[in-house]
DNA sequence: TTTATACTTGACTATTTCAGTCGGGTTTAT
DNA sequence: ATAAACCCGACTGAAATAGTCAAGTATAAA
């Protein structure tokens, strides 16, 4: 099991773009410089951050992105949605009208990742971008 | 964020012959046939959980796998654990010692992946093969 | 003792996903 | 005007995944 680098990444500019996102849009340049994520893959991460309304753009020279909820509003599971980030436990979530494994019934394992999933999601739900930032600076990281 | 199928039909195989272990061995054949697995497949799988002492093997006519030890004290934890199947939630986790995207300091969102990577842990090490097959018979799925 | 069944091992491979790159835009403050 | 920034879609190399394939060895049963 594994989570993608999208994620992460977007997890990692939010965090950024909250911590200067004081009045002023912040540039992806900045952020790409500051986390060390390539900007090319920045781009693609905010738009998809963009159109789930997570955050919005200004464009043109000083331009850049701001947050469009507050830190607190801004839930893990928002964000990892946005960019895509599902937790597939298993394929045999996908044709779940013909059951997994191409049999009739649901597989022997079925509600094992059922259970699994929502366990993570739960995680994702209750920690928000505040949540995120306070932790951090308690631990004084970066 | 995903599982694998091998951990899936790791576990899937298990159940299997966690049922059909009364006193016999089951063949992989069998559980090909049943759970419809790869026989080639199954063999890598079933040589690791043998490696990892969970099943043991009887080779010959009439052979098959047992299991090694009572089922609830096979836990999610082990099987994973046996098919190499990690939480590798990012990265970071690696290269710990230079720290997370080639910087020196830990990544700004280091201490999360932490905290879910052990949230994950705590339900596969909180659930063994025994609490699988009683909650499959009460839903009486295959 | 032959034979069929079943485990054992290691190399090989097609497909998919990931993580990013590249090349073109458009918008807007200065 | 021009440079800084966002915008968008296509492309690509590398790695992981999910197997396949081939060539064994062990053993129960006929």
């Amino acid at each position: 099991m594994k989570l993608t680098s999208k994620g992460r990444y977007a997890v990692m500019a939010l965090m950024d773009l909250a911590k200067f996102n004081s009045r002023n849009p912040v540039s992806l340049r900045d952020i790409s410089l500051r986390q060390g994520i390539s900007l090319d893959f920045l781009e693609q991460i905010f738009s998809k951050l963009k159109r789930n309304e997570i955050v919005q753009s200004i464009r043109g020279t000083q331009g850049g992105y701001i947050l469009n909820k507050q830190p607190n509003e801004i839930k893990l599971a928002n964000i990892f949605h946005a960019v895509d980030e599902t937790v597939k436990t298993v394929q045999c979530k996908k044709e779940s009208k013909k059951g997994c494994n191409g049999k009739a019934t649901k597989c022997i394992t079925h509600n094992l990742w059922d259970e699994l999933e929502t366990h993570i999601n739960n995680f994702f739900e209750n920690k928000s971008l505040e949540d995120l930032l306070t932790s951090n600076k308690e631990n004084r990281i970066q």
